[in-house]
DNA sequence: TAGTGGTCTAGACCACAGA
DNA sequence: CTGTGGTCTAGACCACTAA
C-alpha cells in the first residue's frame, strides 16, 4: 500500500508524510469550519470516520482527542462527539479575562462609537502581521456594566478574513461569533498588560471627569492555523473590584 | 486475571480502578517527585517501564505522554525520556510574567526584608486553604532590575510542605528550586490582577517618594496534585515599558 | 548498527447513556 | 438492549540519534 491518495484527501505513503492523525485532525477542522458538521450536530462516530478516511480507529480517535483539546468538539462518553457552538457563552467567553470580586465576567451591553475599513495603520500591521497596503475593519466600541462604561476597545480584523462586517451590529458582536459565520476557526491569544493614565478622549468615552490609571490589555488572537485574526487594544478602569484573571500550568 | 497489585502499586482489575495509565503517570510523578529519578537522568525505556509495571506499551507511553504535557519529563525521539530539572531557568520562569518591550523576562537581583514562620493570617488561610491553626513560612522580599527596585513580593508557603525555609538565601530562591528540594512537584497557577496606588510602606520598599500606581498581582500556585503551594501577593511598577504577559488557549 | 521514541493497526472489553 | 466513547493490548514499522 504505498502511496494513494483516498477521497478524502488522506495521503497513504511509506514516506514523508505528516502524520495521519493530524491530517485527520485538519479534515475534521475543515468541516467545522466551513459548517459541513454544523455547531451542536453529532459527528459520524469513531468506526464511521476510521472507514471513511481509510485508518484505524484509533488514528481518528488521536485526531478526536486533539480536536477536542482545541476546543472544536466535545466528547461525551456513550453519546457521542458533537460539535462546539463558538459563540456560546462558554467558548465566546474564553478570551475574556475581566471579572469582578467574586471571579465572574462582567455582564453588560456594548456600544459601538465607530466602524471603519481601511488600510492598515503601521502598528495594525506589525501586530496582525500584514503589509502596508492590505486593509483592516477598524472599531472603537465601549463595554458598560450596571449603566456605566469600564472598557473602551480598539479593535482590528483583517478585511482579508472577515470580508464585510460593515454594519454597527456586527461590530458590537464577539470575536468568536463573526468568526463562525466567517468559517474563521480560533486558536491561541496572547495578551501584554501593562497600566497607564487616559487620554483625554479615552476618558471622556469612559465617561469620567479627571484621568484615571487604566489597565491597558493589548491582545492578538490567532486562527486555528495560526494566522492573526484580531488586534485589540482595550483600556479598563478598574475600580469597585475588579480582576484581570490569568491561568498558567 | 481479576484482582491483582503487582510489586508496583499498580492495581489490576477488571472493577472500580482509576485507569491505569493514570495510576502509572502517578507512579512516575512519585518516583521523580522523591528523587528515584533525578533532574537531567534518562528513566527506563518504554517497554522496560511496561514490563516492570505489567501494562502494555501503549498505556506506557500514554502516561508519559501525560507526564510530559505536564512538564515532568522531556521525551526526545531517538534519545529517550528525561527528567526535567525544574530549578532550569526554562522552567523556574513559568510563573513569571513580567517582560520587558522585547518580551523577555526580567533579570536582576532579590532582597529579601523578611523571613519569619507563624501561623496563618486570615487571608493566608483562605489562599491556601489552610486551618486557623495551621502555620506558614511568611517573606517579604523586593526584586531587583538594573540597579532599582520593581517589585515587592510578600510571599506565603505552608510549613507543612517546605518544613524549614529558615534561611534568608531559602527565601530568596524561586519556588521552583525549594519545590524539587522539598520533593513538591508544582501544577498549576492562578493569578488576579488589578492596580491600586502603592501604601506608603510599600512605596519606601520601592525607594519611590511619591505613591506611585503599582500592578498588583496576587497569585497561588498548586502542587501537582492540586494542593496550595504558595500564595505570593505581588506590587510592581510598570514604568519602563514593563508588561505582563499572558498567554491562552 | 542498535536502541530510542513516534505512528499506526486490529482487535478486545469496559462504562455509560438512552430507547 | 444497542451504540457510544474510554481503556488496554500486542504487535508492526518508521524516524531519529549516537556510537
Amino acid at each position: 500500500m504505498h502511496m494513494q491518495n483516498n477521497g478524502d484527501g488522506l495521503h497513504t505513503s511509506r514516506f514523508l508524510t505528516r502524520p495521519l492523525y493530524l491530517q485527520a485532525r485538519d479534515a475534521i477542522a475543515h468541516r467545522i469550519a466551513t459548517g459541513t458538521w454544523k455547531p451542536h450536530a453529532a459527528i459520524p462516530n469513531e468506526s464511521e470516520l476510521a472507514r471513511e478516511f481509510g485508518v484505524s480507529a484509533g488514528t481518528i480517535r488521536k485526531a478526536l482527542d486533539l480536536a477536542e483539546a482545541e476546543r472544536l468538539l466535545t466528547r461525551r462518553q456513550g453519546r457521542g462527539t458533537f460539535v462546539n457552538d463558538q459563540s456560546a457563552a462558554e467558548h465566546a467567553a474564553r478570551y475574556t479575562n475581566i471579572r469582578n470580586r467574586e471571579g465572574e465576567r462582567l455582564s453588560g451591553d456594548v456600544e459601538v462609537l465607530s466602524v471603519l475599513e481601511t488600510t492598515v495603520s503601521e502598528k495594525e500591521s506589525r501586530r496582525l502581521r500584514l503589509r502596508p497596503h492590505e486593509r483592516v475593519h477598524r472599531i472603537r466600541r465601549v463595554r458598560i456594566t450596571g449603566g456605566k462604561p469600564y472598557m473602551l476597545e480598539d479593535v482590528a480584523m483583517p478585511t482579508k478574513l472577515f470580508p464585510g462586517v460593515a454594519s454597527h451590529d456586527d461590530a458590537s458582536q464577539q470575536l468568536t461569533v463573526l468568526a463562525q459565520r466567517f468559517c474563521v476557526l480560533l486558536g491561541r491569544g496572547e495578551e501584554w498588560l501593562t497600566i497607564g493614565p487616559a487620554a483625554p478622549d479615552v476618558a471622556a468615552a469612559l465617561h469620567v471627569a479627571a484621568e484615571p490609571m487604566l489597565l491597558r490589555l493589548d491582545r492578538v488572537i490567532y486562527t486555528h492555523d495560526g494566522r492573526p485574526a484580531e488586534w485589540r487594544l482595550a483600556q479598563c478602569l478598574m475600580e469597585d473590584g475588579r480582576y484581570y484573571r490569568a491561568n498558567f500550568r
